[in-house]
DNA sequence: AGACGGAGTGGAAGCGCTTCCACACTTCGC
DNA sequence: GCGAAGTGTGGAAGCGCTTCCACTCCGTCT
């Protein structure tokens, strides 16, 4: 809703004394506009406070200069979960930059994803940025379909190869992790999973595996949490049951992990001498007691490359999407 | 950016057999439309999967349908905060009843605080909701400049007499912490506080102090903290230093309570058997040992509170905005 | 000197929608 | 039976902007 006496260009090219074609040229910065009338549109501009108006702008141009992000589960728990809030940010920064404006769409499944669809296809937002943060819905689909630029944060689970992504590969950090353990001499290693509809609970409980298997040691002692510290912490005591003679654990977020070291701490084992523990994520993994060792998980990197890779399809929409996958970093402390 | 092949309402209104006037109000929901026609719009619209182009409506008639989320210190501390979380769900529930978009503007002090004051200035949107969980910058007298629709969650500290705001009564519910210690015979209270810049942390302060002051006790025991756990275990052991003899202690949020729980434990002191400690917001309150009892700071209630000022300026701007000012509800548990 | 190309400009046609206004057609009260 | 009121409808005028196109000046090249 514009205030009562907004200026239009009309009335700046007016008080420019020129066209209101050449008043247009000159606020959107093209070059052929000579520098007498560039100059007295832009004092114009200034003296009447002239903003203009996106609706007519949007209408004309067909973009409207935001990207919707789409945040398909937002329970209590996405939010204070501290990836969201950098990711948010980060998405806003790359954004700024190319002055697009960041809409936020929270979308229950169910009822809200028809208003959220419906949304993206109005035609709204020139593209849209999807937090996958959990199991991705049918979103990645549904997007494919409606032909809107858009770009997830963490590889979709199904349709990744039809839409732009980026990810840490999850499965080598995985590896990673796990050939740490082996290195310490670990024979008896566990493995704390996510939960296994979530890319990243997938891949790491993959990569795990596969380091196991190169190695030729036991695949078995494995249990799913669902990424929050209570249930990391009855994974560990299951596995600690299961399997007394444990040396190793790797868990799939420091979150669970930090459950985990109280499990043993309960159990009276000690962290790393009895059992070597690595985390993944490095979330607050550094005030743990002892420090977790632990795999970076670059939340701010991984959405402005995802930001990235949509200003490139709103660029060329017809250029494909190349997923962008970030080699994963082991960050060593005093855990493993 | 559209489809190419978007159908417009001409499109429908041809279909349709109808004019373009008739087919508008039918899809608008007009009254003066007859079945017939209405039947008829309703059918070419399903038919060729029609969406009214946004922009287009919204030069016409001046309306977004969309209302800005203004976040003024995106930090991560903000995103972390639950309170955060409940808020912006609470207001995306209540704007989607009425169909209308959130668009977040998290508005970094500094460069990005005039993007986000054009932004508001530009026609983007209908109204503002800001979420002063901070300072709020100069924020209430800018916008009450604009023009533009607004309400505050939390009370503005300053310019609070001008906008629509939604708070709880912290003075009250500070007063019935310090009161309810008063009863259980504490005589040397102390008070950690929150920072003074922020409306909560002054009002949280002011109840104490009226309670006390109504009691005739020392007002001096305070100690002042930022909101953090870490802030919270310090500002109680500076108190615990220079009043030996506390015996009740009231916190101004339950995340620095927890950490002055833990200055008291390794004081050696008990809780309540020592010290009786209230805190403030239950958040997590009932996580803390012993279980805290608390004052209630229901975020989603004020930010739904909030929201509804707001619609209520955009159905009448001429209305007064009325603040709101919920009754504190004080939770017993194990603490005091 | 005349033709040519480029730079700068203005006129005007849209972009897709809402809504005022005028009109035709019913229905009602007297 | 006739004017008044009410009901549905279509024509057309915008909303404020961008951009195609045509046009006028220039300086430059044969």
């Amino acid at each position: 809703m514009d205030a009562p006496g907004t200026p239009t260009l009309d009335e700046v090219a007016r008080l420019a004394g020129v066209s209101r074609a050449t008043a247009s040229r000159a606020v959107n910065g093209s070059s052929r506009v000579s520098d007498r009338a560039r100059d007295a549109v832009e004092a114009a501009v200034r003296s009447l406070g002239y903003v203009a108006n996106p609706a007519a702008r949007t209408l004309a141009t067909r973009r409207t200069d935001s990207v919707a992000v789409v945040v398909p589960e937002p329970d209590d728990r996405v939010f204070s979960d501290p990836f969201f809030g950098r990711t948010l940010t980060a998405v806003n920064r790359v954004l700024a930059e190319r002055d697009l404006q960041l809409v936020l769409l929270l979308a229950r499944p169910g009822e809200e994803e028809d208003r959220t669809l419906r949304y993206l296809r109005g035609g709204h937002v020139d593209g849209a940025i999807v937090v996958s943060h959990h199991r991705s819905d049918h979103l990645a689909e549904h997007l494919g379909g409606l032909g809107l630029p858009c770009a997830f944060v963490g590889r979709p689970i199904v349709g990744a190869d039809r839409v732009a992504w980026a990810d840490t590969d999850n499965v080598a950090g995985a590896r990673l992790a796990t050939e740490l353990l082996l290195e310490r001499g670990c024979r008896r290693i566990g493995h704390v999973a996510g939960p296994g509809d979530m890319a990243v609970g997938q891949d790491r409980l993959a990569g795990h595996l596969a380091a196991l298997d190169d190695a030729g040691l036991d695949t078995e002692p494995v249990e799913h949490g669902d990424f929050t510290e209570a249930s990391g912490e009855a994974a560990c005591a299951r596995l600690l049951t299961a399997y007394p003679d444990l040396d190793g654990l790797f868990v799939a977020s420091d979150l669970m992990a930090r459950g985990a070291l109280r499990a043993l701490a309960a159990a009276g084992r000690s962290v790393p001498d009895d059992v070597a523990v690595v985390g993944y994520d490095d979330l607050g993994a550094d005030h743990c007691t002892p420090p977790l060792t632990t795999v970076v998980n670059p939340a701010g990197d991984l959405a402005e490359r995802a930001t990235r890779l949509l200003l490139a399809r709103l660029d060329d929409p017809a250029a494909v999407p190349e997923p962008v996958l970030l080699p994963p970093t082991l960050v060593r402390r005093a855990s493993a």
